[in-house]
DNA sequence: GTAGGGTTAG
């Protein structure tokens, strides 16, 4: 190390920095000037490397991105050790920015280390840029274990889960053996693909080596839980040796919430110590699934005594709650207090007026959401154009609901899914509006990808609203023919024979659901007799 | 210096 004074001074500065960032210094005014006006010339690289990864593991990604750029003003060499806090300082850049990234890299020759090459690829997945990230690890000349583990869990954060697995078997095939962190994110395909064969293995992996992490438990209650098996998601949790974690709490409540085990969230809550905000909001959930007003409302007490941070998140859930249980006015006081509106703010309010059979304000919410687009950088997505859709649906809104369909495409560029055509058929069914809806039902029928169950159902009830057998029967036999093993579809169709009084074809439908085996799901209600 | 688990709308 050079021991010019500025030298001497970075070293000092270095030593002091996580006790700075300990105290909160680096808010100071004066500190921080100190920081971004000392010149770099003849500070050693070593130091100012060190002090990159500094800044990103304080959590000050800006800092380490104005000591890059004080860098490269001063003409600082840049080394494989510069990269890495970097790159992973620019998690939220753009694409323009990344590729200047990349190029540096090349011109520095950096970009034959594995690791220097994994966190380009970090980067690049990080920003959305899929194929960027796919391209540099095809170019890497060497690919050990982490550089296929990052491969792996980028493929499946963008939805990629076929090809997550293919480069599973590659990376097998060319002799790299996996870790738990590849365990991982396989489990996280197979979630997806909702493979329960497949993750059964890794669990019977993970029992027969004793791998018990709590990591890979976790990871395990999710995959269970996103495969409708909440009874091995609580098998594993309960088996877990170690002392458990809030990660792991949270995901046992999470697999209740979202296979129907209220009561099991609820009795977790009550034990549960400390709480958190995670775990609080998917009580939140359980209370908006379950219409239960009571424990939402002493869910929001003890977020207040608690003195837990309203984030948005929490906020959504809360607003949700209210919106589920009925106190709309509750909901629409939060949506005015969240500070940072995200999509599922504003699609949670359309969605609350909808709910209420209040369309006009659903409609001059949407209208709201487009007008701050600019200033909040917030745009509408599916689920919010189905929640529009829904609210024209529950106020009887057709007319409205057609322009709002057509805008959809037209104004907003958006390629409108099945469930969207399900929505619009729905409602123009509901309105005796038969003719319209089979146009759009035969304009899907020419794309097959789009003419699903949810589909059929909607024309089937459009059918049976306006007592047209003829297209009804046409409509039955491609619903039976696309989900033959789901008995609503029967209950569907002999609903529709019904309607008709044909009762052989209901008797017909009986034999052939009892022939498969298949029983009606039992209905329930939150009213009570 | 790189890679892994948990939360909100339908």
């Amino acid at each position: 190390m050079k021991s010019s004074p500025h030298n001497l001074l970075l070293s000092q500065l270095i030593y002091l920095l996580p006790t700075l960032y300990r105290f909160n210094s680096l808010q100071c005014l004066s500190t921080r000037r100190m920081f971004d006006e000392m010149p770099l010339w003849d500070c050693d690289p070593y130091s100012l490397n060190t002090l990159l990864s500094s800044h990103v593991r304080a959590g000050n990604p800006t800092s380490a991105l104005l000591l890059f750029q004080k860098m490269r003003v001063f003409g600082i060499p840049l080394d494989s050790y510069s990269f890495p806090p970097v790159l992973s300082a620019s998690s939220t850049a753009s694409p323009s920015l990344g590729r200047q990234l990349h190029a540096l890299m090349a011109k520095a020759g950096c970009l034959s280390s594995p690791i220097t090459a994994t966190a380009l690829l970090d980067m690049y997945s990080n920003i959305s840029l899929i194929d960027d990230a796919l391209f540099v690890f095809e170019e890497m000349p060497t690919k050990d274990v982490v550089a296929w583990n990052a491969l792996l869990s980028s493929l499946v954060i963008h939805n990629l889960a076929v090809k997550a697995v293919d480069a599973f078997r590659s990376m097998l095939g060319s002799g790299v053996s996996f870790t738990g962190f590849t365990l991982c994110s396989l489990l996280k395909a197979f979630a997806a693909l909702r493979t329960l064969r497949l993750g059964r293995q890794i669990h019977a992996w993970v029992v027969i080596t004793g791998y018990d992490s709590l990591v890979m438990a976790t990871a395990l209650i999710d995959f269970y839980s996103s495969c409708a098996q909440v009874h091995m998601a609580i098998e594993v949790f309960n088996k877990v040796g170690c002392p458990k974690d809030s990660a792991i709490h949270n995901a046992v409540a999470n697999a209740c919430v979202k296979n129907g085990c209220f009561q099991e969230v609820f009795a977790l809550l009550g034990v549960m110590r400390p709480l958190n905000e995670v775990l609080l909001t998917s009580a939140l959930s359980a209370c908006a699934e379950s219409l239960n007003l009571l424990y939402g409302r002493e869910i929001h007490c003890v977020i207040f005594r608690h003195g837990f941070d309203f984030d948005t998140i929490l906020f959504n859930a809360l607003m949700n709650m209210y919106a589920k249980c009925g106190n709309l006015k509750a909901a629409h006081l939060l949506f005015d207090c969240v500070g940072e509106r995200n999509v599922i703010s504003w699609t949670s309010i359309i969605d609350a007026y909808g709910i209420h059979g209040r369309g006009v304000e659903a409609l001059r919410l949407f209208k709201r959401m487009e007008e701050e687009k600019a200033s909040s950088n917030v745009s509408p997505n599916s689920v919010t154009f189905l929640s529009v859709l829904s609210a024209c649906s529950h106020s009887g809104l057709v007319d409205e609901a057609k322009e709002f369909f057509f805008l959809m495409k037209e104004k907003h560029g958006f390629a409108p899914s099945s469930a969207h055509y399900a929505c619009l058929i729905d409602l123009l069914g509901r309105a005796g509006r038969v003719e319209e809806a089979w146009d759009l039902f035969c304009s899907l029928n020419r794309s097959h990808n789009k003419l699903t169950s949810p589909v059929c159902v909607a024309m089937l009830n459009a059918c049976r609203v306006s007592m047209d057998f003829m297209r009804g029967e046409v409509v039955a036999m491609h619903l039976l023919e696309l989900d033959p093993d789901n008995p609503s579809s029967y209950v569907q169709v002999s609903n529709f024979y019904g309607a008709f009084g044909r009762w052989e074809g209901v008797q017909e439908l009986r034999k052939i659901m009892i022939s498969k085996g298949l029983k009606k799901e039992l209905g329930s209600s939150q009213v009570a007799a």
